[in-house]
DNA sequence: TGAATATATGAGCAAGTATTCATATATTAC
DNA sequence: GTAATATATGAATACTTGCTCATATATTCA
């Protein structure tokens, strides 16, 4: 398969959301649904702060969807192609 | 799904193998067949050298494996689950 | 043997990144 | 209005990473 450099780039930044085991525990969170900033922070013990930072490039990326409601915010995935990368990334984590 | 920390750093080290645009077009270069190391250089426009430092870490989380022939290495995919991912991720970026 | 070729590797550096801390914005309750 | 809560964001910093350059190893050929 031969890529573009662009068609590269694009796939390298999208690899990159899940390229820290902080983002891939906070993306797994979410594959169990919606979930509040604070509580992912508590889940994570991450404080709040590197929470919404990472939140914020996993946005920027259309990866999450924010809905506020109150002055909480839930995040959840926008797009199951994510929850399926790390699906298929488990099966050569496990047994590779 | 709820990871333990273990495998959210395996899966983000799995990630990073791909988190780079030369690193992914040298992966779907090999998705094409084995290739040695002067003429992934050469299909990329990248020294030898930095081509090999990256076959290097590709080796070491044995997503690539080497056959020597003579004074050339030759490298081809040693999973079908980076093309797996590398597909799915096509994917996303194409109609994302 | 020595020269040429192919790859590997260590050091060093520039660029990128994840976090913390301080501060800003927004919402709710009083 | 003020205080408290939840999130966002900019700056600073420590850490990581991809490359280059120089050098080492291995193989072939004369």
């Amino acid at each position: 398969m031969k890529l573009t450099e662009l068609k590269a780039i694009k796939l390298a930044e999208l690899f990159s959301a899940l390229s820290d085991a902080s983002r891939v525990r906070l993306i797994s969170l979410l594959m169990e649904g919606e979930m509040s900033v604070s509580t992912l922070a508590e889940e994570l013990k991450m404080t709040e702060s590197a929470v919404s930072h990472q939140l914020r490039g996993l946005r920027q990326m259309h990866l999450v969807r924010a809905r506020k409601s109150g002055r909480k915010v839930f995040y959840s995935l926008d797009d199951d192609h994510v929850s399926r990368l790390v699906s298929l990334g488990l099966d050569h984590v496990q047994h590779g």
